[in-house]
DNA sequence: TCTATATCTCTAGTCACTAGAGCATATGTA
DNA sequence: TACATATGCTCTAGTGACTAGAGATATAGA
């Protein structure tokens, strides 16, 4: 049987975050100790390295509810978890593609501020005048 | 004079968004009209389109503060606003990086689901087992 | 047995908004 | 001028995914 710490220490996740997800009903109540502490399994240690990779992900609470629902009815087609997964991956890219999109506006308004005076300060100034961006946004 | 809509529709700035900008004190409280409501001059249409630029570019509420409390101190070096504005691309491209590994697993996760069983599901299995992951996290 | 560490519950705070209730004001047309 | 509609006001509470802290109790090792 492990204790709150173990399963922390185990799987990277702290210890409010694990009672947060118990709370989310992301796990289940595990049993107690005599004296009112957590005590989990082998099973809920792997649940929560489940959960804590999908998080690292990206995915949220909700998706992952639902793949741990999918997971529990072993009758289930997967395609519904694939899509679930997949919709992430695309949104994942999407992230990426603006992300890239602000790298390159914030070179451009980082690599030119040489003078000494704010009045002259091109980030400042970059930043005040929509009209100066490559039609980014 | 605008109202608190004008500067919506010039900005692309919600309306609760620009009450919630004055009351972080982003903004200066406006004027107001005889019957109470807020507004604007130009001025202050260009400050809410220097935030909101600002925050498509992913700064945060703290760092456009300060951008604006040293655009208003014209004798200040503008190295500190260089110094923000390329904290926040280093910021930008660490992410762009850790997304780019995600995107790596989510693309390998989504590609091998063709069973029909949630038992063989490879997306389910790649979550649960964080050993196969090519060290991605 | 003592002490240090771990855990408990509960409340509230974080960030950057967003939603809604219940009113008051402004604007345009008849 | 009367009215309808649109716009605005303040206030409170909710979002997601935690995080922090208070104050009490439990457990493990010397």
């Amino acid at each position: 049987m492990l204790s709150i710490g173990d399963m922390s220490r185990r799987t990277g996740v702290k210890i409010p975050t694990i009672r947060y997800y118990e709370q989310m009903k992301l796990i289940d109540a595990p049993e107690r100790s005599e004296g009112n502490q957590r005590r989990y399994s082998k099973a809920e240690l792997e649940r929560l390295g489940f959960i804590k990779h999908a998080r690292d992900l990206g995915l949220t609470i909700e998706a992952i509810r639902k793949l741990i629902d999918l997971s529990t009815r072993p009758d289930m087609s997967c395609a519904e978890a694939d899509k679930i997964a997949s919709e992430h991956l695309a949104f994942v890219q999407a992230r990426i593609a603006k992300l890239k999109r602000l790298e390159t506006e914030l070179k451009r308004i980082t690599s030119c501020c040489s003078s000494g005076n704010i009045d002259d300060c091109y980030v400042i100034h970059a930043l005040s005048d929509h009209s100066l961006c490559e039609d980014v946004h």
